[in-house]
RNA sequence: GGCCCAUUCGUCUACCGGUUAGGACAUCAGGUUUUCAUCCUGGAAAUAGGAGUUCGAUUCUCCUAUGGGCUACCA
């Protein structure tokens, strides 16, 4: 039985990298039949920030991967907050101090940086707690036993260290990158339990993956570095350790680094799957509020470090639950392309029906309008639009009449005798007893006939009139759309204004 | 600095010893369109460098370079 869990930590909005993280795992336990949970790492209790749980559990609700364990959804493996499980940590801790695998180690903060920068100056600037420094230092291994017990009772601070075994290779096999090893010579004593009572991430996140019985550890890049601790803690536990899988980083676009939360508003698009706004009211702009699907964000989100082996690049979430393995997800850090991005959102707006798109724009109205007519207007924008927002505001002439006229279009089109004309057509137009599109083109091209004028000297002004615009879709269809009655009032109201102008 | 990981068109990537190195986005050209967008056709564009192994390396090994990550009582 497959159980995977993304254990994100409350320190502020959960970035796209951590998305797709989140997104990989889920894909992997539907995909295994398995289950997803999430489990908020909050053991730094400084670090904290207020709503950040929140804005994480939301972001995924709207990307449709929402975990079936964790915070507020239930489980039997609970709770999914590691400060409400605080008790737990510290027996196990002890339990590998018993078993000489961890020491209690009495050194405050400011003497360790101290001896951190005398190394420094010495020229080592790489000072390790470790199996060499530790004898130097105040802990139970170089303490006589009665001045360990003393400070213990006494309640002096102290933490919990990690007694990294000498010159001893660990290897594990990492499902995406193969075998990785480490020794232990460059590893150091990390803490596992810290004075203020909780557990660091290390020990916190081993005893939990064990309890909540996890398989599989998919995770960033970023942990590689510190999973040969883990196996290694794992051994000390003498529990099965699960099967790991290191994700590759999610790259700047642009220069050098990983993808960081400045990156995206500097840079024109955003990094974090919805609206963040900080204490002190800084807006981090998100996907959704700028008008992107969640299909369309995760589909290329999926894409960034995966591929199915296969042309295919349009995947709803089903798809890539059937499609997705972490055999096929590469080694490599991708940067991100925020131009494809908005290609996958343009396919997706495509792909929805003029009714669906019209549901969407209607409730993104101030103003109310029949809903026949916006299924219509989506009808005529949707093939130009990227957004939702789009097809309004390319195309709201298709709803009120122009409030102005565009200036090149005029400047180029509008000629002395080009009043009279329209009035001609007007006349004709004005004629036509079904006023569809096709009708108002059959006359529209006998008009052209009967004044020896081509199209590209007509058409235009007539879209002038009728839009305020040199672009857009088929005129005869905004004609027939608009009607009768508003052709003839825009054109007579547009020829007035634009006389007066010229 | 140390340790670990990576390296194919500008970007995301395919290839798991033998290919004219393929696709997508972006880009350029042509066609369609009154126009813009869409759409269609086509073009340019890559195996970081050097040694090996092999009949044959994008693919395997090593070195170098470059990029990235980690190097806290942060996750």
């Amino acid at each position: 039985m497959v159980r995977v869990r993304f254990a994100p930590s409350p320190t502020g909005p959960l970035h796209m990298g951590g998305v797709r993280t989140a997104l990989y795992n889920y894909l992997f336990a539907k995909k295994n039949k398995g289950t997803f949970i999430i489990r908020i790492e909050d053991t730094d209790q400084n670090r904290f920030v207020e709503g950040a749980q929140e804005y994480i559990m939301d972001a995924m609700k709207w990307c449709g991967i929402m975990p079936t364990e964790g915070p507020g959804i239930g489980g039997e493996y609970g709770p999914y907050i590691q400060s409400e499980r605080q008790h737990l940590y510290k027996p196990y801790a002890l339990r590998l101090i018993k078993d000489e695998k961890a020491y209690y180690a009495f050194d405050t903060p400011d003497e360790l940086e101290i001896v951190r920068e005398q190394a420094k100056t010495m020229g080592m600037p790489n000072w390790q707690y470790n199996g060499i420094t530790r004898t130097n230092l105040k802990n139970s291994l170089t303490l006589p036993h009665d001045e360990v017990e003393k400070r213990l009772a006494n309640g002096d601070a102290y933490v919990i260290r990690m007694k990294m075994p000498r010159n001893t290779d660990v290897r594990f096999e990492d499902k995406i990158r193969g075998w990785v090893t480490v020794n232990t010579n460059n590893l150091d004593d990390k803490v596992l339990f810290k004075s203020d009572g909780m557990p660091t991430y290390h020990l916190a996140n081993i005893v939990d993956d064990h309890l909540m019985k996890i398989t599989h550890v998919i995770r960033g890049e970023e942990w590689l570095p510190s999973a040969p601790l883990h196996v290694l803690l794992y051994q000390a536990f003498g529990w099965e350790a699960p099967e790991f899988a290191h994700l590759p980083l999610l790259l700047r676009p642009d220069g050098p680094g990983k993808l960081s939360k400045r990156d995206g508003d500097r840079l024109g698009f955003p990094v974090f799957p919805t609206n963040w706004i900080t204490a002190e009211g800084e807006l981090y702009s998100g996907y959704r509020e700028k008008g992107y699907f969640p299909e369309a964000f995760i589909n290329m989100l999926s894409l960034l470090g995966w591929n199915p082996g296969t042309p295919q690049e349009i995947f709803s979430l089903d798809d890539l639950v059937q499609e997705f393995s972490l055999e096929r997800v590469s080694k490599s850090g991708a940067k991100f392309d925020a131009e494809k991005t908005k290609w996958f959102q343009a396919q997706y707006l495509r792909s929805k029906s003029n009714e669906e798109l019209a549901e969407l724009l209607s409730q993104k109205l101030i103003k109310k309008y029949d809903k026949i007519i916006l299924i219509k207007v989506c009808e005529l924008m949707k093939e130009r639009a990227t957004f939702i927002d789009d097809i309004y505001t390319e195309g709201k002439y298709l709803l009120d009449k122009p409030e102005t006229y565009d200036e090149n279009t005029v400047a180029k089109k509008w000629k002395e005798d080009s009043a009279e004309l329209m009035n001609e057509w007007k006349t004709i137009l004005l004629a036509i007893n079904e006023f569809t599109a096709e009708n108002i083109e059959i006359k529209f091209k006998e008009f052209l006939t009967e004044k020896g004028l081509g199209i590209g000297a007509v058409l235009p002004l007539f879209r002038l009139l009728l839009t305020g615009q040199g672009i857009g879709p088929s005129m005869f269809e905004i004609a027939s759309f608009i009607g009768k009655e508003e052709s003839r009032n825009r054109i007579e109201e547009g020829i007035t204004k634009l006389q007066i102008k010229h």
